[in-house]
RNA sequence: GCGAAAGUGGCGGAAUUGGUAGACGCGCUGGACUUAGAAUCCAGUCCUGAUUUCUCGGGGUAGGGGUUCAAAUCCCCUCUUUCGCACCA
C-alpha cells in the first residue's frame, strides 16, 4: 500500500496558499527571522542541487514558523547575464521570452514541492522595476568616486569578431569556433571595491560563518605589508613605483622586470633598437593562456629593452627587462629583482647573465656566490648594504623602510591581492551602463529621474559582430543631459554579479519604485538572519555583497555592517562521486523523483542522506527507503486512527507506571530533545531524522489494544502524536495530513513546537558497563539512586568481573557517574 | 609549493564534553505471505576464532608512535583524498 501523497501535497499546498502562512510584513508582532537562499539562474528546471538547498532552507524556515518567528523567505529569479543569451542564441530566440518561459515553469515546479515562500516578493533581475535600481546604485557610486575608467585587457576572438567571457575563452580558445583568443585592450568600468579591503577582511561582526569561507575571503583579499619603492628611468622623468615585502635586499636589486601588460613598456621601446622584438615578445607572452603562463613550473623567459632605471638607494643604473613571470594583476606590475634572495630572480638572472650581488649573509656567514645552487630567502645578517650593514636583516626591513620614507624614495605600503572589479560587460543581456557620452562634456551620468536606461528588445542577439547595444541606434544616440547636444549612450551593460549584489535587500520592500528599498523596511528584515548557498560563491558574490551592504550603510541605507549573520554552505549533489554535470551524463532529473514518491519524500531524502554542509550521493533505492519510512508512519496513523482518536490526551504524570511504558514515553520526549538540539544547535537534519525514525521503531514495537489501561492510551497517543510535529520541518504535508487525522485544526505550523519534560527523560535504572582495564567485561543495571560505593561494590560482586580479578591485585576503580567502572588490575 | 578540511562496515553516515564504536538508513542473507513476482512484515548482518544452543574470546575507526584508568575523539610522524591559493614580488 502506498500512501496517496499526490493528494495530500495538493491539498495542503493550496491549504497553505489560502491561509497565506507564508506572507510576512512588519506589522505581523511576531519576531523577524529573514531566511535567504541564494537565487537560482532561471534554466528552467530545477535540479538536485536545487531541491537539496531549498529543503535545506525550507526546513529551518519552517521549524522557525513553528517556534513563533516570523519568517521571511523570498524567492526570485538572477536572470540576466551570458547563459540566458546562449539559451536564446541556441533555441533561435530573445533571451526576454525565453527567460520569462523558463521562469514559469520553474515557478511552478517549486509550487509543486511546498515551498514556503512569500511569492508577493517574487522578482528577476531582469525586470526593468528592478536594473533600474542597479543603474541608480551605480550613479550613486559613481557620485562618490567609487566608479572609475581604466583601460584592461579582453578576450577576443578574431573570427567572431566579438568579446569573450573567461569560461568562453577557456585554454585560449574561442568556445564557438575554436579560434585562437587574442587579448585586447578596452576601456572598461571599474569600482572600487579595494576601498573597503580593509573593512571586509574584518570578519569580526559576522555570526556563524564557516571558517573555511572566511580563509577563503582572507586569501582572496591578501593583505601584505611591504614597502613601495620608487625608481627613476635613466634618462627620463618617469618613475616606477615597485611593490617589495623585502626592502631589506634592495641593495642587492641588479635589476628590474615589467609585466607585458605594463603600460610603460609601450613608452620604453620606443625608439629601442630591438622596438620590433619586443612588440613579438609582449604580443605573445600576452595572448598566451593565462594560467599556463603564470604556473609556476613555466619556464621564465624576458626581454631587455636596452632601458636602465636607477637603484635610488646607491644611484646603479640597472637594467629594465620585460618578463612573463610578472603579472599586471598583482603589485604595481614591476619588480625590483635579486638575484640572490630571490628564487625567480635567481633563474632568471642565470638564465640572461644578469649580475648576482649577496646582501644578506646567513648566520655562519658561508654564504658564497661561485656556490649557490638557488637563492638564499631566509633572515640573515646585511651585508654589502651600506650603514645598515650587520644588522638583522628582519630589522632592516623596517629601518630601510623608515630611511626611504625619510629621503623620500619609499614608502611604507599595504598592497592587497584583491584587484578593483571590472562590471563592463559586452554583452547584451545586462543593465545597461548609465552613463552618456558627449563629445563636448565627456562622460556624463544619465540624470536619477531619467532612469531606468531601458534595454531594447529589438537586438537580434548572436547576429551582431559587435557589442550588440551598438547596433541598435535608437538605444545609442540620444542628447546630452548637460549640453542638450547630441551624444551617445555607453553600449557595455553590468557584471550579474552586481544584480545579485543586493538582491537580498531588495526582498525586503520589493515594490519600492523610489528607492532600491526603503530604509525602515529594510532595517527591519536586515540582516538575513541566515543565508544558505554553495560554497562556490564564496569569494566573489559574498565579496561583493558584504561591499554593497557596507556602501548602503555609508550612504545611509541600511544601519548594520553586514547583510548575513550566519551562513550554511551547503555541499553538492553527486553522482557516482562526481558532481551532476551534461558533460559528465550523470545528471539525474528530480522531477520524476518528485511525481513517483512525492516532495515529502526527495525531501526527506536529502536531508537524510548527509549532514547539509556536506556533499550528498544521489541514491535511488536511498530514496526508496525515505519513501518507505514515510509510508509506514501514515499506515501506522490510518491504521490505527479510530482507536487514536478515543484515547485520552491527558494523564496523571506521577502516576506509577511499567517499565515499557516508561520506556515508550522516554522515547518520545528523548526524541522531541534530539531533533530540536539537531535543528537549533547544528542544523544536523540526518541525526533529526534517524531520532523520528529510531521513535517510530519504538512507537511500533509497542503493544497496545482496546483492553489497554488509560494511561497507556494516553502516553501511547502523545508517543504518536509527537511525529507530525518533528517531522513538519521535513515532510511537511504528511506531517498535516497526520496532524489532522489525528483530530487537530490544521495548520501544525501554527500549533506551536513541542517542549520536551524533563522529567521523563531521568531514568530510575541505569545501565552502568563494567570495564577491567578499558575493556568491556559486564554491566549492571542499578537504581539511579545507587551511591558511587555501592555502584563498586555491585561491579566487583559481578561473577564475570570476578572471572578476571580472582587473584589479582586491584590498583584502582574508577566511576563515572551514570555511565561506567573501570576497574585496574595488574 | 603554501594553506585548510577530511580518512569509521559492502554503501550513505552516527558516536554533541575523552567513557558501551558502527545509531539510523541503503544493500545483502534467511524466513513469512504469494501460483509467481512486486510490495509488506519478521529475524540476522564490522572482521575473525571457538561453541549443539543460550553464549564465550581475539582484533578493529588510513598506517605508526605517544599521553591517559580509558582515545574514532588529544599530541607527534607518515600516507591518501578533497578543496582553496599559487611565478604574489
Amino acid at each position: 500500500m502506498e500512501y496517496p501523497f499526490q493528494e495530500i501535497e495538493k491539498k495542503w499546498q493550496k491549504y497553505w496558499e489560502k491561509k497565506r502562512l507564508f506572507y510576512v510584513n512588519e506589522q505581523d508582532q511576531r519576531p523577524k527571522y529573514y531566511l535567504l537562499s541564494m537565487f537560482p539562474y532561471p534554466s528552467g528546471a530545477l535540479h538536485m542541487g536545487h531541491i537539496s538547498n531549498y529543503s535545506i532552507a525550507d526546513a529551518v524556515a519552517r521549524y522557525k514558523i513553528m517556534q513563533g518567528y516570523k519568517v521571511l523567505q523570498p524567492m526570485g529569479y538572477d536572470a540576466f547575464g551570458l547563459p540566458a543569451e546562449n539559451y536564446a542564441i541556441e533555441h533561435n530566440s530573445h533571451p526576454k521570452i525565453t527567460t520569462h518561459q523558463n521562469i514559469e515553469k520553474m515557478r511552478k515546479q517549486f509550487k509543486s514541492i511546498g515551498f514556503g515562500y512569500d511569492w508577493d516578493r517574487e522578482f528577476a533581475t531582469c525586470d526593468e522595476e528592478y536594473y533600474r535600481w542597479n543603474q541608480w546604485i551605480f550613479l550613486k557610486m559613481y557620485e562618490k568616486g567609487l566608479i572609475y575608467r581604466k583601460s584592461s585587457f579582453v578576450n577576443w576572438c578574431p573570427f567572431c569578431q566579438t568579446v569573450l567571457a573567461n569560461e568562453q575563452a577557456e585554454h585560449g580558445y574561442c568556445w564557438r569556433c575554436e579560434t585562437k583568443v587574442e587579448q585586447r585592450e578596452v576601456e572598461q568600468w571599474f569600482i572600487k571595491i579595494t576601498d573597503y579591503a580593509e573593512e571586509l577582511l574584518d570578519h569580526s561582526k559576522l555570526g556563524k560563518w564557516p571558517q573555511r569561507v572566511i580563509t577563503m575571503q582572507k586569501n582572496w583579499i591578501g593583505k601584505s605589508y611591504g614597502t613601495e619603492i620608487f625608481f627613476k628611468i635613466a634618462e627620463s622623468n618617469e618613475i616606477i613605483p615597485v611593490f617589495t615585502t623585502r626592502p631589506d635586499t634592495i641593495f642587492g636589486c641588479t635589476y628590474m622586470v615589467l609585466a607585458a601588460e605594463h603600460p610603460l613598456v609601450r613608452k620604453l621601446k620606443k625608439g629601442s633598437p630591438n622596438e620590433k622584438e619586443i612588440d613579438e615578445f609582449v604580443n605573445r607572452i600576452i595572448n598566451e593562456d593565462k594560467i599556463l603562463r603564470t604556473a609556476e613550473d613555466t619556464e621564465k623567459e624576458g626581454i631587455f629593452t636596452r632601458r636602465y632605471a636607477i637603484n635610488p638607494v646607491n644611484g646603479e643604473r640597472i637594467p629594465i627587462w620585460i618578463g612573463n613571470y610578472v603579472v599586471m594583476e598583482y603589485g604595481s606590475g614591476a619588480v625590483m629583482c635579486v638575484p640572490a634572495h630571490d628564487q625567480r630572480d635567481f633563474e632568471f638572472s642565470n638564465k640572461y647573465e644578469l649580475p648576482i650581488k649577496i646582501v644578506i649573509q646567513n648566520w655562519d656567514k658561508s654564504l658564497k656566490l661561485e656556490k649557490m645552487k638557488s637563492a638564499y630567502v631566509d633572515d640573515g645578517i646585511m651585508t654589502n648594504s651600506e650603514q645598515f650593514d650587520g644588522m638583522k636583516s628582519r630589522e632592516a626591513i623596517n629601518k630601510i623602510s623608515e630611511w626611504m620614507e625619510q629621503k623620500g624614495i619609499g614608502k611604507k605600503t599595504v598592497n592587497y591581492r584583491l584587484r578593483d572589479w571590472g562590471i563592463s560587460r559586452q554583452r547584451y543581456w545586462g543593465t545597461p551602463i548609465p552613463i552618456i557620452y558627449c563629445d563636448k562634456c565627456g562622460i556624463v551620468p544619465v540624470r536619477e529621474n531619467e532612469l531606468p536606461v531601458k534595454l531594447p528588445d529589438s537586438v537580434q542577439v548572436g547576429k551582431t559582430t559587435q557589442n550588440p547595444l551598438a547596433t541598435v541606434s535608437d538605444f545609442v544616440n540620444t542628447t546630452c543631459p548637460k549640453c542638450g547636444g547630441p551624444a551617445k549612450r555607453e553600449t557595455d551593460t553590468m557584471d550579474t554579479f552586481f544584480d545579485s549584489s543586493w538582491y537580498y535587500a531588495r526582498f525586503c520592500d520589493p515594490k519600492n519604485d523610489k528607492l532600491p528599498f526603503d530604509k525602515e523596511i529594510a532595517s527591519h528584515w536586515l540582516p538575513a538572519d541566515q543565508y544558505i548557498g554553495g560554497i562556490e560563491h564564496a569569494c566573489m558574490h559574498l565579496l561583493y555583497a558584504r561591499f554593497f551592504h557596507k556602501f548602503f550603510r555609508d550612504i545611509g541605507l541600511t544601519l548594520t555592517d553586514e547583510p548575513f549573520t550566519n551562513l550554511l554552505t551547503q555541499g553538492m549533489v553527486t553522482k557516482d562521486g562526481a558532481k551532476m554535470s551534461k558533460s559528465k551524463g550523470n545528471i539525474v532529473d528530480p522531477q520524476s523523483f518528485i511525481d513517483r514518491y512525492g516532495s515529502d519524500t526527495i525531501r526527506v531524502f536529502m536531508l537524510f542522506a548527509s549532514p547539509p554542509e556536506k556533499d550528498v550521493e544521489w541514491n535511488d533505492e536511498g530514496l526508496k527507503g525515505a519513501f518507505r519510512f514515510l509510508n509506514r508512519i501514515w499506515i501506522l496513523v490510518s491504521e490505527k486512527n479510530d482507536f487514536l482518536i478515543h484515547c485520552p490526551k491527558n494523564y496523571d504524570e506521577d502516576i506509577e507506571i511499567s517499565q515499557s511504558l516508561r520506556n515508550l514515553r522516554y522515547s518520545t520526549h528523548h526524541t522531541i530533545k534530539k531533533v530540536t538540539q539537531d535543528i537549533e544547535n547544528r542544523m544536523q537534519f540526518n541525526t533529526a531524522i534517524a531520532a523520528i525514525m529510531e521513535h517510530l521503531n519504538n512507537v511500533t514495537s509497542f503493544n497496545i489494544n482496546e483492553d489497554s489501561s488509560n494511561i497507556e492510551k494516553a502516553i501511547y497517543r502523545e508517543s504518536i502524536e509527537v511525529i507530525p510535529k518533528l517531522l513538519s520541518p521535513f515532510a511537511p504535508h504528511l506531517a498535516e495530513e497526520i496532524w489532522e487525522m489525528l483530530g487537530h485544526k490544521p495548520s501544525i505550523l501554527e500549533s506551536g513546537w513541542i517542549a520536551y519534560n524533563k522529567k521523563f527523560l531521568v531514568k530510575n535504572e541505569i545501565t552502568y558497563v563494567i570495564q577491567i582495564n578499558g575493556k568491556l567485561r559486564s554491566k549492571v543495571i542499578v537504581d539511579k539512586n545507587t551511591s558511587k560505593n555501592e555502584v563498586e561494590k555491585l561491579a566487583l560482586a559481578d561473577p564475570k568481573v570476578q572471572k578476571y580479578t580472582k587473584g589479582k591485585k586491584i590498583k584502582k576503580i574508577i566511576v563515572v557517574p551514570k555511565k561506567l567502572v573501570n576497574v585496574v588490575v595488574e
